[in-house]
DNA sequence: TATAGGCACGAAGCCAGCGTTGT
DNA sequence: ACAACGCTGGCTTCGTGCCT
């Protein structure tokens, strides 16, 4: 019988635990806004497949920190199976499945004793973090002043209430002083931290270096934030903050409960009692964002902040001389960061609600470790044994399929788009690892790859995302343009999205649990026939395909149209949907490159330099400029634009700043075999006392001299204007780049050239 | 603690061919 | 006369960052 009295609700705020005490520490915040501690009880467990049962279950039972064993009926890919289930007591996972690796005999499989005790917790009680949840619990005391409380029993998820508690925001950014190269614990003091919430607005932490962090720490703990938020906090600022206060004989302890921030997984930085949340994490996901700086990131946001910007190289100097100026930029970064934070925090808890990860442990992850969560829990409600990670050789396939575009510019051109090719495919075939069989009633196009007709595992857990989607805009449709739910719904339908736009992916990611490699090539072969078989279609009535890649046919605006789009969904029994119109559009001979001009007058560059973040600033203007004159008022206007940028170099006329190229070092310097102009720069800058490690970028100017490239380069703040190589700028920049797109024109590099015969240049 | 493959394009690296230079 | 040297052009490989 259901007892009817009311159950406190609480907001899932973060789930962690110690494995070794079987004790699961839940953090959450009440109806009330009361911030409270669950602790609850738990036994992790993982799975054996063996040869013997009976002998290695005895032998099993001997073992030290074994609480109980059992044979259980589990699946593996599908496949019933007979596991013996281990579940352990007051050790770590691992070491006693390593006892039972060494004492067994008879073991052919290990399943699960790799799963993180939370995750193990949150997976099998069916706790879904960020999210809000009726529970039973009882009072056991108090913990730093929080009510401590004990878990009875675990109650329903309240799917219906959407919007999230006010959490307390905190956000926080830091400087510290190194005259020369990058800053570090030992030798560079802190200059300043400066914070802000939205009670108390923006607070700054300067002065004696001992004082400045314990009034910041003070500051935290009165505040008691739930959210720390800051911009490259995991792997920069925070143990940075705690290396520097240990060398101080401080603690840094910012948590709920006492101790410093831990080291975690996906490098995360783990604060107890809080999340933190870094939003570098964010800006690493948005391909849109090149230079991954905080200025970068306010300005795709649409913030109106600005930035008086202070460059790493030039802080410490700046401080001796102007200390207001760099507290007040140190300022104008917190409330960059604070006010980001409240445009992603939905997205965010979305996300962690669909993965099951903690908040600020799913930003931290990548793409592949948060669609492996899902599926992770997925399959403990499902009964299917989690795989181990194994290390596999990965042997690539072929993808889809590019068309070559019919240079020159096109007016009205219609892009017609597969909707989530990949997962309707997976869907339609019931293409899953578990699905694979050799006698199944689904056959492939042009493949022996067969698959049975039983719902797949993957199909099951893209249906749900689909539906889930189409479900959340259903309802989002419905409400007005800015209540929060709907915003919070819109951040959730973008979560579902990702995550279902990955799963093909990760299924030929060789480093997943559920890597089938057969799985991600036979849904992109099928993805190759039916973007194939819709070229096809559309030739066949005589329509104009000017272009085409993976799942998207660039078409010339045609009445028949309507006729492809109704065969493809008939036939094909996929989605298509019209994209975009152009009104015109502009293509060279390359794939994956060209620009388009909308109804609105908006011009979309796609893939040409004028997007890179790897060419200089002055030759993207160039091609952006020429672009829009050809595409707005024709090849002569482009011309005289592209001949104006080559004056100007010419004429040295160009801001040192637009003639830096920004690269990325994607590995240890060691690692290079060719000798390469960033990478030159990077050795000079780590002989001169800065740190570079792989993901950072590194910008530089080409300078005047002969031989090499890679001799010719200097870090960007460290060259005269008198040293520019402007030749190279002309040459290798600014021409090559407008040239690629004026030649599509019949105009040649002596058309944009100053010939000899200035009069004809100047006209 | 890397979702996948396809593609363009610059610079380096290598080699053959050839002219120049020094002995 | 001829080896040593250096330049040039053609081709391949490395490296980065984009597209769907």
């Amino acid at each position: 019988m259901q007892l009817t009295f009311i159950m406190p609700m609480y907001w899932i705020l973060d789930v962690s635990g110690e494995e070794e005490y079987n004790e699961v520490e839940v953090w959450a915040v009440s109806e009330e806004g009361e911030r409270v501690i669950i602790k609850d009880e738990f036994y992790p467990e993982f799975f054996i497949r063996s040869g013997n049962f009976e002998e290695d279950v005895k032998i099993i039972r001997t073992l030290k920190g074994v609480k109980d064993v059992e044979v259980v009926e589990r699946t593996f890919r599908g496949r019933p199976v007979k596991l013996i289930r281990v579940t352990t007591a007051n050790v770590r996972l691992e070491d006693v499945a390593d006892e039972v690796r060494k004492k067994c005999n008879h073991i052919l499989d290990v399943f699960q004793d790799d799963v993180r005790f939370s995750n193990q917790y949150v997976f099998k009680k069916n706790i879904i973090p960020s999210s809000w949840t009726l529970l039973d619990t009882e009072k056991a005391g108090y913990l730093n002043g929080y009510n401590l409380l004990k878990l009875n029993r675990l109650c329903s998820i309240e799917f219906e209430k959407t919007v999230f508690p006010e959490l307390r925001v905190l956000a926080f950014d830091a400087f510290f002083y190194s005259l020369k190269g990058s800053p570090d614990p030992e030798h560079s003091p802190i200059i300043s931290i400066s914070v802000m919430t939205s009670e108390n607005g923006l607070m700054n932490f300067s002065g004696d270096e001992k004082t400045l962090i314990k009034s910041f720490l003070d500051f935290v703990k009165k505040f008691d934030p739930d959210v720390i938020v800051g911009f490259n906090s995991n792997r920069k600022i925070i143990p940075f903050l705690v290396e520097r206060s240990r060398k101080l004989g401080l603690t840094f302890n910012i948590g709920r409960l006492d101790g410093e921030p831990r080291g975690s997984v996906y490098g995360h930085q783990s604060i107890r009692g809080r999340l933190n949340i870094d939003l570098y994490d964010l800006v690493e996901e948005s391909p849109e964002i090149k230079l991954e700086t905080l200025e970068e990131f306010s300005q795709f946001m649409n913030l109106p902040i600005k930035y008086d910007t202070i460059e790493e190289y030039e802080l410490a100097e700046l401080w001796s001389k102007d200390k207001t100026r760099v507290i007040e930029y140190l300022g104008q970064r917190v409330k960059g960061i604070f006010e980001i934070y409240k445009l992603v925090d939905e997205y965010i808890f979305s996300l962690s609600q669909l993965t099951c990860m903690p908040s600020d442990y799913v930003m931290a992850a990548s793409t592949g470790f948060r669609v492996e969560n899902y599926l992770s829990k997925l399959a403990v409600e499902r009964g299917e044994v989690i795989p181990s990670r194994k290390e596999v050789v990965h042997i690539s396939y072929p993808g889809g399929i590019v068309r070559s575009p019919t240079p020159g510019l096109h007016k009205n051109i219609v892009v017609l788009d597969f909707r989530s090719m990949y997962p309707s495919l997976m869907i339609k075939y019931n293409i899953s690892f578990d699905t694979i069989d050799p006698e199944g009633p689904i056959s492939i196009p042009n493949s022996t790859i067969r698959f049975s007709e039983r719902e797949g595992f993957l199909p099951h857990a893209l249906k749900r995302l689909l539906e889930e989607r189409k479900r959340i805009r259903e309802r989002l449709n419905m409400l007005p343009r800015d209540s929060p739910e709907r915003i919070v719904l819109d951040a959730r339908q973008k979560a579902v999205k990702v995550i279902s736009n990955a799963i093909y992916g990760y299924t030929g990611w060789a480093g997943a649990r559920w890597y089938t490699r057969e799985i991600a090539e036979v849904t992109a072969a099928l993805g190759r026939e039916t973007i194939l078989k819709a070229m096809g279609k559309a030739e066949e009535l005589k329509l104009k395909i000017v272009y085409g890649d993976t799942d998207s046919i660039f078409i010339k605006e045609d009445d028949r149209i309507k006729e492809l789009v109704n065969w493809i969904e008939d036939v094909l029994g996929l989605e298509v949907k019209v994209d975009k119109v152009y009104r015109t559009v502009l293509f060279t001979e390359a794939k994956k490159k060209y620009a388009g001009l909308k109804d609105d007058g908006f011009i979309e560059i796609v893939g040409l330099e004028a997007i890179r973040g790897d060419w200089s600033e002055v030759a993207k203007i160039a091609q952006r400029e020429v672009v829009e004159a050809i595409l707005k008022m024709g090849v002569d206007e482009g011309v005289r634009v592209a001949r104006k940028h080559i004056d100007n170099l010419l004429n040295q006329r160009v801001p040192l700043k637009q003639l830096i190229i920004w690269k990325q070092i994607t590995k240890s310097i060691e690692e290079y075999e060719a000798t390469a102009p960033h990478v030159e720069v990077a050795k000079k800058l780590i002989e001169e006392g800065w740190r570079i490690k792989p993901g950072d970028k590194v910008g530089y100017i080409i300078v005047k001299g002969a031989g090499r490239l890679y001799t010719r380069v200097k870090p960007y703040f460290k060259v005269e204007s008198d040293e520019i190589d402007w030749n190279y700028y002309i040459e290798k920049q600014v021409l090559p780049v407008c040239l690629r797109i004026l030649e599509v024109f019949g105009i040649k590099e002596s058309d944009l050239k100053p010939s000899k015969d200035l009069t004809a240049f100047f006209q």
